[in-house]
DNA sequence: TTAGTTATGGACTTAATGGTCCAGAATTAG
DNA sequence: CTAATTCTGGACCATTAAGTCCATAACTAA
């Protein structure tokens, strides 16, 4: 009897994340969220609830959507280019000519987290995350001689972590790809010797 | 003839500097403003011209204040503690209390450098400043023998200014002082060997 | 004391915000 | 074809945003 919704809530979600994304969380308004999504404001009310669920909802997607893709990223192959990947996909346009977004949760941690508890949980979960998996990974790296560091694998990740919002910040300052890169291999260079 | 000021100036500017830096542009209500300085929307309105025009004003504050500190801690004394310093300048809490602001250049990269010029190369000038006093500092600790790494100055200044949004993300993540403190002894331990 | 000047408070404006609600269109089961 | 159900567009609302403007208060110089 029920008459069947007419748009794709998970492909609606990824297009308010584009915004949030790009714009942030009180830069977003919900004029540019409805075009985003094509949606009607009452579907998107009845859907979502809020603006403020509909951004948590969008940053759970973007968050589940990142951590399965980096552990795809780090979890096979070489570990040097699998590093290098991981760190790429940060400056990657997500559709070509504008700009890197950078990565959400580091934005995030810039705008809301002092502020809201729930999403400052959030962005420290994906921290450390980010940690645990690039430990697993520099180990994987030690082990097979890939990587020469006699340092401690998680005291590496640490400073990988430590080091990925800078990126972020240069990207997001519009230093070129290459500049980026420059950067990259520098800090890479840390995983020898 | 004419009337003085009733108000400081540069004092007022201090005072929105405060709310700009804890709340970022967007989030910052001229409500806020008002009260925060005190002023009536008239008088900061002659004085200031509009609300943006305020925000590139009490950044430039910001940024002049931080680069004279920086100048003055860098540039004397042991080159290990001012080191220490400078980075524990991030963490500082300005008034107590409150979790630390972070610092503003960095917040700004994320929330206005991608979408507005002026702000971006205010923030990327910032980084160079930071990492040509890094390097001077770091070659003046590389000569007295204070910094055994042989890597050339530039690089471990590059790398420390990469890691800087990291702490200041952490910061703002809530982070324990303890936690950011031995977040940055692992950055500083790259420095030596 | 007065004239000239400037700061100031607050009323006012315009536009945009997030959010609510309802009437009607659309779809399916029977 | 009809009844039941639910999606959907758009009107509507209250609030707040930034910004303008003017009458008045306050101060200085003469």
């Amino acid at each position: 009897m029920p008459r069947p919704q007419e748009f794709d809530t998970t492909e609606a979600l990824h297009q308010a994340l584009g915004v949030f994304w790009r714009k942030g969380y009180e830069a977003t308004s919900l004029a540019e969220l409805l075009t985003a999504t094509g949606l009607s404001k009452s579907s998107l009310y009845a859907t979502f609830g809020s603006k403020r669920e509909l951004f948590i909802a969008a940053f759970d997607t973007y968050r589940q959507d990142r951590a399965s893709a980096a552990h795809h990223v780090l979890e096979q192959g070489p570990v040097r280019p699998a590093i290098d990947a991981f760190f790429h996909q940060l400056f990657a346009s997500v559709n070509d000519a504008e700009p890197a977004y950078g990565c959400m949760s580091i934005n995030q941690a810039v705008e809301l987290a002092p502020h809201d508890p729930e999403v400052r949980q959030r962005v420290v979960q994906d921290l450390q995350l980010m940690e645990d998996l690039l430990t697993r990974t520099i180990e994987r790296g030690q082990q097979a001689g890939a990587l020469t560091s006699p340092r401690p694998a998680r005291d590496l990740a640490k400073l990988l972590v430590l080091a990925f919002p800078g990126l972020q910040v240069m990207a997001r300052a519009g230093y070129s790809p290459q500049q980026l890169d420059d950067s990259l291999q520098l800090l890479l260079s840390h995983l020898d010797g």
